[in-house]
DNA sequence: GTGCATCAAATGCACAAGCATTAATTGCTC
DNA sequence: GAGCAATTAATGCTTGTGCATTTGATGCAC
């Protein structure tokens, strides 16, 4: 007989996949349609463009960062740089590593992307946190 | 500039895809490694064993309660049925429709992968209901 | 009855992801 | 220095997914 935690924590889980697999679809859905970014690219993006500083980040902290498997990782950025988003360069201190470059026209990309992507965190329930989707002022 | 609670929204959400990744990659991995299962499949005989009663549901219903299009439910119940988990059966009432129904086989394989799954929520941090994973008593 | 919009499910096609392997580089031991 | 395990990233192969389309059934208007 399964113990009852176990059964509200599946519940959770549950509820958590719900809300995960519709926050993905409508972001994948309207960034792609606005943008030509999946919401993968967007992260990828997002995390070079923010906290890096300097604007670069080696595949395998980048791969961390925006939670990709390091073969995802590998062919997204061949596609963003194949867009002219990112671009690679050689890591002179370990020739094993690549250095990822945002371009000017990723961070444009970034930039035009992000109210998109803010708009559909704000709209949509999908964390308890969210405030009431729709609160009409007065 | 944006806005702060757009930031720490987006920022959830980030938090957020990271606890999915990890868990749908873990739970895919073990579930099929010990059950030939990936996670998608279980929630799907999750949702036939469980709640249906008779344990029949139809397309529809199935793809809304286990958060899958319906192009991957298709396909997915093709893989299940090639197994001799789930069976098709023609559905009277409405002959566009068709019942899937759980056999003896999907339920015996549920219910072996089961305690898995519920090890694998119990063990991984993915939520902060789930208490600290390893207290040693005493 | 005919005609037509709607709906359920399956499928062709193109693309993305995971696993396993490969190639190149590094750091460590001797 | 030579040898070797560990690490970084790319890639071949297979599989799963989404989009768009197709097939067949239903319900409604006439």
């Amino acid at each position: 007989m399964p113990d009852v935690s176990d059964e509200s924590l599946a519940q959770s889980w549950h509820d958590l996949m719900g809300r995960y697999a519709r926050l993905t679809c409508r972001l994948d859905r309207e960034l792609e349609a606005a943008h030509g970014l999946s919401s993968s690219e967007f992260e990828v993006l997002q995390q070079l463009h923010g906290p890096a500083g300097p604007g670069k980040l080696r595949m395998t902290e980048l791969g961390e960062r925006a939670h990709l498997s390091q073969s995802a990782l590998s062919r997204l950025v061949g596609r963003l740089e194949r867009d002219g988003l990112v671009r690679r360069a050689a890591c002179e201190a370990d020739r094993r590593a690549v250095w990822i470059h945002i371009t000017d026209a990723g961070r444009a990309r970034y930039q035009e992307a992000q109210p998109t992507q803010r708009a559909i965190l704000r709209t949509e329930t999908w964390c308890a946190a969210v405030p009431p989707p729709e609160e009409p002022a007065g």
